[in-house]
DNA sequence: TTTTCTATTGCAATCGTTTGGATTAAGGAT
DNA sequence: ATCCTTAATCCAAACGATTGCAATAGAAAA
């Protein structure tokens, strides 16, 4: 059978002596139609290598099959799209949207204005987006209309957020961080990373839940603030080994800057864990990688991906949806005890 | 003007009392309608809210605006996903694709069997395809048949290659290193990486070509196969290290390969660079972020998406491409020279 | 005023599916 | 043989844009 032009259901049809709509029901395979007709018809549509055009299939169905994932990586948004995390998170929800037969497109705006959640959504291209990051996400989802019924937010769980938020469960891993440290004897401790964000913010709370009661009554964690820039975090680590200040521990708000924090300790010639001890969170795959490996916060991402793509499809299909959060746990590494 | 049901063209044509084609010619700014009538329909558009169908558009134009990039991550794609690289080349490809309004698709198959390039292709939800790595390109293109016009391949030059192909200029790459190496004085080289892949192979050659000629006639390189798994050449560096083989310098295939090393290096009690100098491919965030920072390739991979999607896009338009190199350059740091 | 021309706009077909309702064929009951 | 029921198939109308061609209006030319 050669090729002229595409095949379409036309050509099946014309093919397999039946109408353009009995070919349509045999390749969805639908019951009314007779077992015989479809396996002529999804014969032949094999022979001549058919594949529906999805973009006519889109239009009559008012639905793409396609999701969306916007990763804010400008600066504003405090974010930094070399942290591996976002490779595991695109990864994740990639591999959940195809379970259920999705395909993805992927949006990494560089500038506010570039982000297109309105484009995406209004014109169909998406059926639905999961963005990462809740920073200004209020009203911006607010400029969606009823479109916003169709964005899943990854995020730290704030009371405020009036969108469905799905995140790990910061309060928890920040507290599982602040007990861990407090088992193996360290009380000095830095907190590195910027709270004005929610995720990190919550992982802040969590670890000054432990030690709260445990000390006087000034602050007991030394604040450095830091966006999630490894160099950033280098040099705020560096300064804060020249100065005066003692620590014993350095909780990271993400594995990038523990890692970051590991080697402007060793850079400073003090020894991580025996000086210092390193905490960070993500749990990347360079965390097991370096040495001492970074003791970190498993955040289960996979399963983070498929909850919000689950999420994601529900809401699609008009249900609600509340808010969810993904199991937490630590990771003890050599960056927290001596070999 | 409250909004009952989706605005579409025919809606605007009946706020702004011209026929649906005059609007299309509108929104498209097409010089046959009237700059007063433009504007009429310019600004009802914005006031409604209106957004472009695209999946009628794309129906009847017969494309989609939108790229797909397939990254093979199964097993014996030698390939892993957590690798930063691809994260990179990602952001480059979404990049360079939203600079010509197209969005991107993006496709990470677990297994074989998985891979969607027919089905995008041929679907048409993608207009064209860029994949990353060519391990057994040449058969996948050939089922595509007349699909495999509008494929852009990333990968090691082959001269056997039947397809598009675009990479960095892996035998200089190596050549730089070679070059960096004996430069410092290091002449008992290892390489660490799997020369069955044409890439690998090309930075193994281009080294070589340094070093032969000085050489006796033996292998001067120490070769130690891993794929691009981290955790793999960790242990393969560990055994060198306990191994009768003595070696100054560590030339690996990728920075994470380079990493691991580093730490394996480290942990084996031998320091990094004055016993062993290491140099990686790539040049990822990470490997400035270490210490000592790794010395490594840098591929451009900025350039590299870029190149990648004009490409595409030409050979979408039907036009003829050949095969091109993205510049190579080598960033010394502090893993192959002392403080 | 009539004619001619050109700058705008309108008409209608088309892209390839899906799907509700009408139609036909086949089998069973009478 | 006739009628009825049900199973299988066909018909035709969407979905919302784009675009070649026909039509109209207004200005310019006669």
């Amino acid at each position: 059978m050669s090729i002229s032009g595409k095949m379409t259901m036309v050509g099946l049809a014309r093919l397999s002596g039946v109408d353009i709509s009995t070919v349509s029901r045999a390749l969805n395979d639908s019951p009314l139609v007779t077992a015989k007709t479809k396996e002529t018809i999804l014969r032949l549509a094999s022979e001549t290598g058919y594949e529906i055009n999805a973009r006519a299939r889109n239009l009559r169905k008012q639905s793409s099959q396609t999701l969306g994932i916007v990763i804010p990586v400008y600066p504003g948004s405090h974010q930094n799209l070399s942290d591996p995390f976002f490779l595991e998170m695109i990864g994740a929800v990639s591999q959940a949207a195809a379970k259920h037969d999705y395909d993805l497109i992927i949006n990494l705006p560089r500038t506010p204005s570039e982000i297109a959640e309105q484009r995406l959504l209004l014109s169909g291209k998406a059926d639905g987006l999961i963005v990462i990051g809740q920073a200004g996400r209020t009203e911006r989802l607010k400029s969606l209309g009823e479109a916003a019924n169709r964005v899943v937010v990854w995020g730290g769980m704030v009371d405020a957020a009036d969108y469905t938020l799905v995140g790990s469960d910061n309060f928890e891993g920040g507290r599982l961080v602040g007990q861990h440290l407090k088992n193996i004897g360290r009380n000095q401790i830095a907190f590195l990373g910027d709270i004005n964000l929610p995720e990190v913010r919550l992982r802040y709370d969590g670890l000054l839940s432990v030690l709260n009661g445990h000390r006087d009554n000034h602050d007991p964690v030394l604040m450095i603030p830091s966006s999630f820039d490894g160099h950033e975090a280098y040099r705020k680590i560096c300064e804060l080994c020249d100065g005066p200040k003692r620590f014993d521990a350095i909780f990271a708000a993400s594995d990038v800057l523990g890692i970051a924090a590991i080697h402007a300790i060793q850079s400073k010639g003090l020894r991580v864990p025996d000086d210092v001890a390193v905490v960070g969170y993500d749990n990347i795959g360079q965390a097991a990688m370096i040495s001492p490996g970074l003791t970190t916060i498993d955040q289960n991402i996979a399963l983070g991906g498929e909850i919000m793509v689950n999420a994601l499809i529900d809401k699609i299909a008009g249900k609600t949806v509340k808010a969810s959060l993904t199991p937490t746990n630590l990771v003890v590494r050599g960056s927290t005890q001596s070999r």
